[in-house]
DNA sequence: AGCCAGGCTCTCG
DNA sequence: CGAGAGCATGGC
């Protein structure tokens, strides 16, 4: 077994590693993927062939001068580029290159509301997936369905499809790769209370990325209209699951699933107390407010949401 | 028991 | 277009 540790520095503050992994935490399913065990963060990647642990405590740093400490496990040697790869992957999986300060400033200057909850959450990232297809994924699986039931299909499928790698005798769990879902059948996944109708989306796009037809990575680099038109072409995916991709896997923080009845909750809750409102409602507050930082406010939202216990 | 969930597709005016 | 039905199943 190869192991490596380094430092990870160069990280804008504020951030808080608290936050970070209270996330998870908090979750009512087990989470098998981005794993958190008694302060520390695990998560598998893939590198090439390699499916490093890569495992990340801040046991020296401060919300003001963020410092985290990187271990990673591997089972072949890594090289310096693997290294700087791994170091990037987890700036972008983290969010650590964000410029928080703005987007406090900003709803200093445009709303009130919002400003109060970051002042709490100061130092709160809105992570991403470290590929596009694995938010996908997670999206299609959440269409329609409670936050929790959709964890748990989500554990389960990574139980089933995902790949393990073994380290100090505990097992990590990679999420399943195109491959590892494009061999499967509608009615196994069935088998994991998918309903049959998602299960052929997920063969689908699975399959399309495995085979090389196209790759879902590259859409990172595209305009969010670009983005939605070209995902809305798989069968299956939408306006909202393009807007969830976009949001949790490309870091595209600009957009947010305006339509999603959840963020209507919240924003119904936060700013029109509890009443019931309309579409353009919702979208109101986060063109007028939220601007270009809609996605974030979202994200703290839901999260402040979350600490309170209005939503669970 | 029945309605609603962090939607999407298809059909029919 | 725009509304409406059907899908599938857990949770309240």
């Amino acid at each position: 077994m190869f192991t490596a540790s380094m430092r990870i520095k160069g990280i804008l503050p504020p951030f808080d590693f608290n936050l970070f992994i209270g996330l998870y935490s908090s979750y009512k399913f087990k989470e098998l993927v981005d794993v958190v065990n008694d302060d520390k963060y695990y998560r598998v990647i893939y590198l090439k062939n390699n499916l490093p642990v890569l495992l990340i405590t801040s046991s020296s740093g401060s919300v003001d001068s963020p410092l985290l400490n990187l271990k990673i496990y591997s089972e072949s040697k890594l090289t310096r580029k693997d290294l700087t790869y791994i170091r990037q992957k987890i700036k972008w999986m983290l969010g650590l290159n964000d410029e928080l300060k703005k987007f406090y400033e900003q709803m200093k200057k445009s709303d009130p509301v919002l400003y109060q909850i970051t002042q709490k959450l100061r130092g709160l990232r809105a992570p991403a997936t470290p590929t596009v297809f694995e938010a996908v994924i997670h999206a299609l699986i959440e269409q329609q369905i409670s936050f929790n039931f959709a964890g748990k299909i989500k554990s389960r499928l990574v139980n089933k499809f995902g790949e393990v790698m073994n380290v100090n005798g505990e097992t990590y769990y990679a999420f399943p790769t195109p491959q590892n879902l494009s061999q499967t059948t509608p009615e196994e996944l069935r088998m994991l209370q998918l309903s049959r109708r998602k299960g052929e989306y997920i063969i689908n796009i699975a399959s399309k990325v495995a085979s090389g037809e196209v790759n879902l990575e590259l859409l990172v680099h595209e305009s969010k209209e670009t983005v939605v038109e070209k995902l809305s072409k798989f069968r299956g995916l939408g306006k909202w699951t393009a807007e969830m991709v976009m949001v949790r896997g490309m870091r595209k923080l600009d957009a947010v699933p305006a339509d999603d009845i959840a963020l209507q909750r919240l924003i119904s809750h936060y700013y029109y107390s509890d009443r019931k409102i309309s579409k353009e409602d919702a979208l109101k507050v986060t063109e007028n407010r939220w601007g270009k930082y809609r996605g974030y406010a979202a994200f703290y939202l839901m999260y402040w949401s979350r600490v309170t216990g209005f939503l669970k």
